[in-house]
DNA sequence: AATTGACATACGATTTTCCATATATATGAT
DNA sequence: ATCATATATATGGAAAATCGTATGTCAATT
């Protein structure tokens, strides 16, 4: 069970809080597409990552070429709840990571 | 209005943390309220919480010799959300705290 | 005005976090 | 087998956060 302080250290970097945001919305997202979101190197996306599934906050799935990432299904409810109001209050934060994440309906940027 | 980013930086912080949940739970604390709840330095308590005041989650009030810290009523809605939320189910992050804030009815350790 | 108690801040040092770059691994296609 | 793509990790260094100690400030008491 994962402690309220490792929880908001995991939050308190851009790069983590906006991937664990942006993939609490869209459900599952893979290292492509959170790089392209966020405009930002593999590694750096990666190890971000990396460390948010060593907290157990996200679960990774590999299939073919590409990893998915999703919320860890194990995570309490309260600190689920955390994220999803998050997202839901603060549109500006996510706005212009959502707009490179949207590229057509149903449609992904590693999957054209 | 307070980034998510801020936010979570702030909650990134063991006595920061401890800090807002108990000041959360009791609506408002003095600094040696918390220095005896959380057995830390004087020093260290109150650099935390001039942190957290520069960056817009507390407000403070000085009565008399001591100075009291309560939730900055401007923080927006979510923010409160998350922090009585966490307060509310991480019981065990916040016991032993709470035993040493409870040294009475009605009594602080400040005015016996 | 001197003193005491509650609190704030300044300073230097240590530790932690973060990053860029390079390299390694895994998968699928040719 | 070779190659290209997607992802992971390792390394060294830079930047930021945290801390202990010392000192400063403010209010109340005498």
């Amino acid at each position: 069970m994962i402690s309220p302080l490792t929880f908001y250290k995991c939050l308190a970097d851009d790069t983590r809080l906006k991937s664990l945001l942006l993939i609490s919305l869209r459900d599952e997202l893979c290292v492509c597409e959170l790089q392209q979101a966020l405009q930002l190197s593999q590694p750096k996306v990666s190890r971000h990552l990396a460390e948010l599934r060593k907290c157990g906050m996200l679960a990774d799935e590999r299939r073919g070429k590409w990893v998915y990432y999703r919320l860890n299904p194990q995570i309490p409810d309260w600190a689920r709840g955390v994220i999803s109001d998050t997202a839901a209050h603060n549109p500006e934060y996510l706005a212009d990571s959502l707009q490179r994440l949207a590229c057509g309906p149903g449609k992904t940027s590693c999957n054209p």
